[in-house]
DNA sequence: CAATCCGTTGGTAGCGCTGTCAATATTTGT
DNA sequence: ACAAATATTGACAGCGCTACCAACGGATTG
């Protein structure tokens, strides 16, 4: 009488430690740790917690335990191609583990953020993942109270909060913009939108390996702060087209722009790349099947949430990264739109 | 002594109570009940908390009300980019409400997601919404005994387990091919990836278009397990083309088979549309881009997630709709790739 | 004027699990 | 063989919140 046997027709702990013959308190570690039961009772633990068909209450779990099993991540927007990449890899990479994935949209808001970031912090989560670099200072320090495994993705940097991965953007677009003046083009234009901090560093990528070759001239870049899409594509490169009428190169910031930029030029009979090279960033699968083949410049984007997520998983059981940041690098894929001209 | 005063310093809901010189469980209603406190205690728990900063810890509350402000949404892939849409009406229609989205994906598998239903029940989250009318008859069990609002969405059908938002994927496809064949179209062949379940209703609705107008051949039809992708596109066309080389267009389930297409024939130098004409399906952003713009069946993801998350709140809050099912329907875009040939 | 009602408030008793630490088995070293 | 160290195990007390029910005061009623 003192405790109800099973009240509300749940299964819960206890049962399973009376099936088992053992205490609850020991039916509860053989889920934290096994390895601290004798084989025998793990065995008795194991065959009752199947035959109960039991499930942990997790409310329970994180009352008493002051902790989730929940890893927050934190991603700037569900729209971009990218991003979905990278949660996809999260998501695989948390299969089979006990962690289960809290996703939120800071709407490349570093406001937004911070407030998400607040929420997160009351529920305890084991651990965090967010994008890029570029955090408010209280934002950062939230993190860093939060004493849990971050994991800052898309892109590396000086000082990270705890771990990183990504690569570099700025390199990725300077090595983009090498490869098309050793192609031999001269006039070439770089078209922006959304332009969030690592879009950014493309631009100053860009920019730099320009003036290393004498060849910038600020008519050449065009962006806006809209959002990225190939219709865009299409209308940025008219405007640049317009500003820069010699134009012989066009770096795309993403892949949807690049191939908005290939089919304007279907549209005005320019030939790519004869009369227009083209470069995309990321390497989506479209770009290798387009006509001709777009270059572009490939990022680790599942990688990079698969990464993420086995050392936020790994770290929680102890066992922290030598290095704590990752570059994943990225390759140049050189295709047709990019070759040098006949001439 | 009793009481430690902030033991953890964490706020607590009883400092929140002291402050305001109530008692702990009015605190509580403040937040659950708010138009049950008197104006002036109301006032003072609302003060109390925005000066304590206070947030309220999750567990608990699910742990003493057995009830948690989860909603949980299964969902069969996070590459294909319909379900990013969807997922984004989604998470945009839950913000500004108190609950959190809860994501899991199924990989396309009803045992998986049988599997993720039996572990969300556990959790009793507050709603659900799942994707499609197919699941095991152990998920709809499950769901029958969640009792929580659960809406079921992509498409509609009979016997819906509470709500529904969705269109006729059938009825879609119908469409499209009877616009094909009013243009004149005949030898009208269907490209078809994934084959999920509403991708086979779109396969129905092809043959039975096809049927009535007596165009109907087997060797029309080239469908594979594979999951989609551009270039999957143009190999599935250059299948099709070999088994029918009098075809004169195309019906793809889905965009990205559409547009793999029109880059192959570039590659073969068929003209579109007058030597191939092309629909697909989706209405992704790219297709009234491309050159020709490419014909599709514009569907309402971003609103069907909307809608969904919309439904659940609404009927959390005591409001269920008067018709469960809501057909969000569909509308054909016709654009230059599937118009009358000149002859 | 007592009986009744309703709107508002508070007390009590857990929800199901785990942290802490003590207690008990088991092994090891000398 | 016996102390010391080490592996296993269990008792107890709560985590922070809410369900349930009782209590209160004032308004309404016959």
């Amino acid at each position: 009488m003192a405790r109800k046997p099973t009240k509300s027709g749940r299964i819960r702990l206890t049962e399973v430690a009376k099936l088992a013959g053992v205490s609850p308190i020991t039916a509860s570690r053989f889920f934290r740790n096994p390895e601290a039961l004798s084989a025998s009772k793990r065995q008795r633990v194991e065959s009752a917690v199947k035959e109960l068909d039991y499930v942990p209450n997790l409310a329970a779990r994180a009352l008493a335990s002051h902790r989730t099993e929940v890893i927050g991540v934190l991603i700037p927007s569900l729209t971009n191609n990218v991003f979905s990449d990278v949660l996809r890899g999260i998501y695989d990479g948390s299969e089979g583990s006990r962690y289960s994935i809290q996703f939120a949209n800071t709407r490349y808001s570093i406001l937004q953020e911070e407030k998400l970031l607040r929420l997160f912090q009351a529920q305890k989560p084991a651990g965090l993942i967010v994008t890029g670099i570029n955090q408010t200072p209280e934002s950062r320090r939230i993190m860093e109270s939060m004493k849990c495994p971050t994991v800052q993705i898309m892109e590396i940097g000086p000082d990270p909060v705890d771990m990183m991965v990504g690569f570099s953007h700025y390199e990725a677009a300077f090595a983009a913009i090498s490869h098309l003046i050793a192609q031999g083009f001269q006039r070439i234009g770089i078209l922006g939108a959304r332009m969030d901090p690592r879009v950014q560093r493309r631009l100053d990528g860009y920019r730099d390996a320009m003036k290393a070759a004498s060849l910038f001239d600020p008519r050449l870049i065009v962006t806006t702060p809209t959002p990225t899409s190939m219709t865009l594509g299409g209308a940025l490169f008219a405007d640049l087209l317009s500003q820069v009428p010699d134009l012989d190169a066009v770096f795309c910031v993403n892949d949807d722009l690049a191939l908005g930029v290939l089919f304007e030029c279907q549209r005005r009979q320019i030939t790519v790349p004869d009369a227009m090279a083209i470069v995309g960033f990321n390497d989506m699968e479209f770009m290798a099947s387009a006509v001709p083949p777009l270059s572009s410049v490939r990022t680790n984007r599942y990688e990079m949430g698969r990464n993420a997520i086995t050392m936020v998983t790994t770290a929680l059981e102890g066992h922290r990264p030598a290095e704590p940041v990752v570059d994943l690098g990225f390759e140049l894929m050189i295709r047709q739109s990019s070759t040098a001209r006949s001439a």
